[in-house]
DNA sequence: GGGCCATGTATACGAGTGTATACTTATTCC
DNA sequence: GGAATAAGTATACACTCGTATACATGGCCC
């Protein structure tokens, strides 16, 4: 008798090796959790795209909310930005934001990640704390004068708050924008802030600066 | 036989009344997409607040994803800081950012709404609509000089950056920031937009307008 | 006061979720 | 080369979700 016929996933497939499958579902995970949320994919699917099943992400990573962190941990390991020149940060501030994004091949922006998946409190119990650790710690360290605590969460939200207008609720004014036209002003805006900004109550600095 | 016991969800219940009945469950809809977000919430919890089935839900609404756009049309409504006196917009933009909130009583503001609910894609598309029509569009309109859309958009951007910071991921420097230190440098950075920012292109509007 | 329709509930269905258990198969070591 | 073990799959379970259908009932009009 004939049985049950199998129809294996990929007749081609990578020979049996943990940590590469591993390594293959994490790298899933990370595209997968920037583009839709935390909510928005499950564990099958994230594990077909590194193909797999999806008990495997159970076996290798516990379960879905662990999968979750470690895709974090890695896509906030890049510092690059907090580590050069301070005097470049600005800059890079402002190539971070305005960065443009093919609308679907995006994957590797830890803010995405952010962004998407802030609305399950489990998962922004984690981002809470490898944004502290991974973001605001460094960024905090490189501002100089008083408040850089409040500063670094500042620019941090100017970031965000326009990467979420740019890409995610997706803004025609900016996502049309100019990119040459805004990025002055925009890096304008982050200078100011790791400067730290002239408030009201501190005119003096203001016209110090200038 | 005593057969299946009822339990009616609430003995002394209000009186049978459509339009009560679907502005309860609207209210209820509200509050819950602002807190949870569009996916983190389900039709049959929304209707239980509102004392209701969940089925009901569907009768006035068709369905979820248009319970939600009514829910996004009404959080939107007030465009109060839109109407009143331009020079007062970047104090009431700021008073919108650093309002100190419970952190579990704050429904209306419609930004919460925005920021949880848009990693969905049908929910993005909906507040994208919603977004222009109630506050980009008014937004802009009060905004005099050269490219008043984009400065809009920056203008939301950083209001729901810091939001997003302040009060959905948490972050602790902003969280526990001294509002009144960061009133005065918020405000200021939102005048500056209002008035247009002078950009790194464009240094003879700067002096010109001091 | 008795139909009757709007208003509300109970139930069910199919799809999708995360996860646990049991089974299969490829690789590796002796 | 054959057994042992790691790597992967198949299946199932309990749950939630949005929604559709069938049933019950309270308030209004004649």
């Amino acid at each position: 008798m004939t049985g049950k016929q199998r129809l294996p996933i990929d007749p081609c497939k990578r020979p049996r090796n943990a940590v590469a499958t591993r390594e293959a579902i994490l790298q899933s995970a990370l595209v997968a959790f920037s583009r839709h949320g935390y909510d928005g994919i499950g564990v099958r699917e994230i594990a077909q795209t590194a193909g797999v099943t999806g008990v495997l992400v159970n076996r290798y990573f516990g379960s879905k909310e662990e999968l979750f962190a470690a895709a974090v941990e890695i896509a906030f390991a890049d510092r690059s930005l907090f580590e050069g020149d301070p005097s470049m940060l600005a800059q890079g501030l402002t190539a971070t934001v305005m960065t443009k994004t093919d609308k679907d091949a995006e994957p590797m922006n830890p803010f995405f990640l952010l962004l998407r998946s802030a609305p399950n409190p489990r998962a922004a119990e984690i981002l809470r704390d490898s944004i502290a650790h991974h973001f605001e710690r460094p960024l905090k360290s490189m501002l100089r004068g008083p408040r850089a605590g409040e500063r670094a969460a500042m620019i941090l939200a100017v970031v965000m708050g326009l990467s979420l207008f740019r890409r995610v609720i997706g803004s025609k004014a900016l996502a049309d924008a100019n990119a040459a036209s805004l990025s002055g002003d925009l890096t304008t805006m982050f200078q100011r802030l790791i400067d730290g900004a002239p408030g009201r109550e501190s005119p003096l600095r203001k016209k110090a600066m200038q």
